[in-house]
Order: C-alpha cells, then sequence, then structure tokens
DNA sequence: TTAAACTATGGGGTACACCACACAGTCAAC
DNA sequence: GTTGACTGTGTGGTGTACCCCATAGTTTAA
C-alpha cells in the first residue's frame, strides 16, 4: 500500500492530480483511513495509473478515461481508441486547410502588391 | 458611420466580440459618441475587422492580431502567418506521433491477448 | 408621446484539467 | 517528545476569447 507522495512519484501523476482523479471517481484509492483520511494505492492502483497516463497522453479526456475504466473487461478500450484516432486524423485535415487557406491568403497579399 | 448591430452584421462579429476587442484595443471604434458612449465604425474598420476575421480562422491568438495592427505597413504580417504555418505544421506532426503511439498501444495490446 | 428597439456597463459564466495555497491535523524518526 | 515531513480539506486561480444577463439609459418610428 502506498501513500500519496510515494504513488505519486511511482507514477509520475502529480498528487494533485491523483486527488483530482480520486474526487471525479477515475482513479479512487483502494483504501482510505476513517481515521485520517489518508489514502491508499496498492500495485493494481499501479497499473490503473500507468494505463491513464498513457491514455491521457492520447489526448483522452477525464470522461472518456471514465467509460475505459468503468469497463472492466477494456472492451470498449480499443474502440475509443481508434474512434479517437479518427478524430485525431480528422484535426490534422482541420490544419492542413488552415495551412491552405494561410497559403493562399499569402499568395493573393503578393499578387495585389505587384 | 454604423452602430454596433449594422457593423456586426457587416463583419460577421458578434456585437460581445466588437466590444472585446475594443476593450482589448485591437479594434476600437473609429468614433465614441461622448454623451451616450455609443461606439461607431466606419469603411476602414470594415477592412480591418475582415482581416481580423480571416487571422482568427488562421488561429492568430488576440496578441498577435495586436502586433499586426500596430504595424500600419502590415510588415510584420506575412512573417506572423509564416511564423503561424510553422506552429501549425509542428502541431500536425505532434499528432501524428500520437497516432503513432496509439497504434503501437493498439498493437501491442492485440499480441499480449494471443 | 410612447413603446419598441437599440445601446452601454458590470459582472458572472464557460470549458478543461488540474495547480497553488493556507490552515490544520497526523505521522515518523530521533 | 519534539520537530520536520507528510496528509487532508476547502477555496481560488489558470488561460482563452468570448457569451449571456440584468439593469438602465437612449434613440427612433409611428
Amino acid at each position: 500500500m502506498y501513500k500519496v507522495s510515494e504513488f505519486s512519484a511511482l507514477t509520475g501523476l502529480s498528487k494533485e492530480t491523483l486527488r483530482y482523479y480520486a474526487e471525479v471517481e477515475l482513479l479512487e484509492p483502494v483504501f482510505t483511513d476513517p481515521s485520517n483520511q489518508y489514502r491508499y494505492y496498492d500495485d493494481g492502483s499501479y497499473l490503473l495509473a500507468l494505463l491513464l497516463g498513457k491514455l491521457r497522453g492520447f489526448g483522452l479526456s477525464i470522461q472518456e478515461m471514465k467509460t475505459v475504466m468503468n469497463d472492466q473487461s477494456f472492451n470498449n478500450l480499443e474502440k475509443l481508441l481508434l474512434d479517437k484516432r479518427k478524430n485525431i486524423e480528422a484535426e490534422i485535415e482541420e490544419l492542413r486547410a488552415k495551412i491552405e487557406d494561410i497559403n493562399e491568403f499569402i499568395e493573393s497579399g503578393k499578387e495585389s502588391d505587384e
């Protein structure tokens, strides 16, 4: 069982983030000491925390991560990741279009200069 | 001289946005009636407003647009746009890397399933 | 003249995922 | 037993570019 500081160091998630994740019920401590409210995590929490760190890196929102965590079988995970990938691809398309707009704008500026 | 509603309809910028742009000194009315604080815009404002709309679409921040507006010769404009384009390209790269991460994660999941 | 339509101001709210800080209780090592 | 390190809670702040609302004053058309 790890206390927050140790668990924070272990997982790379800040203490505040851990507290936040507990608050929003994304990653809850396995045990909370009723006498002092200290939160304790275990090795299972550790694996989940690593997963969460990865998913955050992929750009999943808290809500999305919650749906992943609420499905112990992780059946939804792949589907969610594929969706996320599609979203990212769409974002890339938008950015590409923006670049095109900028290019056109620059070009039109040059023409009217001459 | 246009009052806000008319000018808003003309430019596509909402009244609130116009007020905000006046507040942050991005696009100030050409005249403010001292008796009632009504703000008035003219055709010069119109052209600037169109430019601002475009620049917003390109993803320029208010601060960046201010630097553009503060340089009447618009000498900085092209440089700024090229910078912006570079930023967008970098963003695209990040997103691509994220997709790669996701792909790897999915693949590794499949392997360990079998 | 009166009512509808317009305008201004000030303030709060939004989304998101935390971070920071003050204060107080608690634990651990010596 | 004391001191320093740790923990909790509650609250406020962050950034960005606005949006929305209530209130109150103003203009305009009939």
